[in-house]
DNA sequence: GTGGTCTAGACCACG
DNA sequence: GTGGTCTAGACCACT
């Protein structure tokens, strides 16, 4: 799996690549039990420093994403899950980025529709 | 209309005091032409700075949520809209959050639902 | 409050810091709300990396006994609950320990009188 | 005698054989005189290092659990004891462990009931 | 070789 | 002033 670092992004490495890593889970790109590349290895990869690389491991093993395997390093696992927590999160994340779409003048259909579009991108992925 | 502040959230003051701007024009609690009320009001109400409540207005100022009148204040106005750059922005903003749903077992159906209880509270309200 | 940091000791400082705030607490001497000496302070006073400390007060804050109030710092919070999952994780954790004092011939009964002594220091605390 | 290796535990293996081991010894499914596996036969079953089981062994060797037998390897044997050192440590681990479980709402009965609960499965057993 | 811990010091965001 | 992020580099534990 490749990934892809902006560093002119307002949006912290560190959380890049823990996006882009659960991306990866949910695009099918990485399957429970695959080991991800040291954390010195994607460090010197991206040029980045290996505790930035360490803190987006660490949030995705908290999460249950990852699990540290004594030889292999960080390996893909699947704990993580959708608890009451979760779903509170999520919609407290996602409502002001609706509300602002639809004060834009977007529809409910058309906000939907991308949603859509973008999660039929993991469909029978994970 | 009403804010409520989260000292302890790791959202920033001034992203709060936007997104629920936002969130009250979708919901239809702040109408074209509405008056905020003044910075030095708001900063007061809360306890926070001034600059913390300059700094959510004006964001919204830019985006075109708000316009300066000379005597009201901040008003409320409609210009934002939702051009390509925004809609690239939305989906790069939600991509990683549903990824992160999906990955945990949520199904499509699931977040949809989730995505659309949302949006129905805005309906028929801008 | 008053924090004891002792180098020479193979537990890592992050986690002497931690266990002594959790102590802190049970003890009555940290009270939901109280404000905790800043990530920089804490460090000059001890003579150790603020990265040290931060490392500790995160742990604390993700399992749910600090939080981070915008302006005062990292405060005492009482999120911590003992679900289903902590009740496991306690009983491994102790497990051994017991196993090892019973093997060298400590009695049920002495083994119980440690505890209760160590709790009933807790007690009508928290 | 039956161990189990998590090798995705943050519990280094040497210290997950040592503390099986000793629980091994609390439940009476070692007695004094039974001949543990050989070093090279418990890497092997497991594919760890060598190292990791000697440590492991040694470690219970120093602290009274094992005798090295010229013939038979490591031999169970019974000649730790619970000075006022080990007391001492045996207070300064549970402490922390106690103090987290009442923060987290639990009752003075009910970690009790819990320790209890463990210590029943050693009684009349070493 | 892997990750875990700690240090020293920098710059930024926020209030 | 607070915490948040990132860097560069060291030493240790484990396998």
């Amino acid at each position: 799996m490749l990934l892809r670092i902006e560093f002119e992004s307002d949006i912290p490495i560190y959380m890049q690549i823990k996006n882009q890593i659960i991306e990866g889970i949910a695009l099918g790109m990485l399957k429970e039990g695959d080991e991800l590349p040291s954390i010195r290895q994607l460090a010197s990869d991206f040029g980045i420093n290996l505790h930035t690389v360490k803190k987006a491991y660490d949030i995705l093993k908290d999460e249950g994403f990852l699990n540290v395997h004594r030889r292999k390093g960080y390996v893909v696992t699947k704990n993580a899950t959708a608890d009451d927590n979760f779903i509170e999160s999520l919609k407290k994340e996602i409502h002001p980025i609706l509300a602002n779409a639809y004060c834009r003048g977007m529809t409910q259909d058309e906000i939907l529709r991308i949603c859509k579009e973008i999660l039929e991108q993991f469909k029978n992925k994970v």
